[in-house]
DNA sequence: ATCTTCAGCGAACGTTTGTGCGCTGAAATA
DNA sequence: TATTTCAGCGCACAAACGTTCGCTGAAGAT
């Protein structure tokens, strides 16, 4: 590769980790062309050498952002793989949580714009946490079919899953390390409620009335 | 009361429902103060007679859509005591759509403020929010001892259904008619489940194991 | 009838915003 | 080596921003 293109490269990075580090204060939404780009260290006008606006800038965000969720998501996955079974619910939400305190810019990015700027770029993110539920749902098969517990409507399950551990996670991240756990702990335990909704469901369980 | 007083409180309103109105179409993160003022009817600096910011605005605004929507739902809670017994989850998910759906503004601003703007805004809106949650806690309670149907993790379980049905009704809340109905029929089944799940545990069920 | 209060206004300020323009100098190409 | 490409810069501009100030005129108080 050119050295000329690694180096536009490398300035777009530095672009995109601006901005990331700065919505993590104010929200994208509320973030101006300058500030971004004195943050990266760039004048403003350079700025539209690498992108047209600043909803191309968000798009683009959203797009690194997912990749580096399923990336981490992956390699968590296999740390997993070796705990056979036992922890189903604990360890993966465990490791959910030490990602989004680690890796905080990028979840508060994910979860704070719900709805802040331009339809595409809320879609954006509609669609990436609708590709983690995908994966969620892809797991919760296999690991149905592991344990002999099978479920009932796993999409909706899965989906359930995913808006519990982003949301009470997403307002966990700038809490004391105490919170944070006992929220961890808290997510826990409704996860497993929704799970042992779903194995109920499947096994036809209903309860007794008085 | 003065007439005096009853046009400064009107002139207030004004100011509020400018807020509501415009914060629904970029989030009320990335509002200015004369667009405000403008769309309120009045001119930028008579602003100062009614608030001493926008963040001061903003928990002005936060309060106001609390107590119309402890309004609403109180109003709803009525309704619902007529259909005995039947319906305990479907009935007030659909009258909670019903009220977010002509009442956009008001559940946008509720929902996708999350991480918008300063921290006492954001705290406001969870404390809102998690009134609604304790109120749920005691419906969930008064159900249970109706139907001799306990309830484990009464509190947990409260907050994960509350997460959902906000959540995802929030997404489907500018969507077609056809598609918020059936993203409310899916909030329904995720409530259900969470529901069965809650039921399961009180009753020490578990899936059998392969 | 006189005086006080004060919501709303318009003008002005200094900043900050987004964006266009032409230049530069090093890298890529020929 | 000569030529082209183009990322980055500085400058300029109009527009919008938050905020201060003194004025006005109707309502309230005396």
């Amino acid at each position: 590769m050119n050295t000329r293109t690694q180096e536009k490269a490398q300035t777009r990075q530095k672009i995109l980790d601006a901005a990331s580090r700065l919505s993590a204060e104010r929200g994208f939404s509320s973030l101006s062309l300058r500030a971004v780009a004195q943050e990266a260290g760039i004048g403003p006008s350079s700025f539209y050498r690498h992108f047209t606006d600043l909803d191309d800038l968000g798009l683009a965000l959203v797009d690194q952002v997912g990749m580096n969720l399923r990336l981490l998501v992956r390699r968590a996955r296999q740390s997993i793989l070796e705990d056979g079974g036992r922890n189903v619910v604990r360890a993966p939400i465990r490791i959910f949580m030490d990602l989004a305190a680690t890796n905080r810019n990028l979840f508060r990015l994910l979860l704070g714009e719900g709805s802040g700027s331009t339809p595409a770029f809320r879609e954006a993110i509609a669609k990436e946490i609708q590709r983690f539920t995908s994966d969620l749902v892809e797991d919760l098969k296999r690991g149905a079919a592991f344990t002999g517990r099978p479920l009932a409507h796993v999409e909706c399950a899965a989906e359930a899953m995913v808006t519990v551990a982003f949301n009470l996670g997403a307002a966990a991240v700038d809490r004391s390390a105490a919170e944070r756990e006992e929220t961890t702990e808290r997510i826990i335990r409704e996860v497993r409620i929704i799970m042992r909704g779903a194995e109920a469901m499947a096994a036809g369980w209903e309860p007794a009335h008085a």
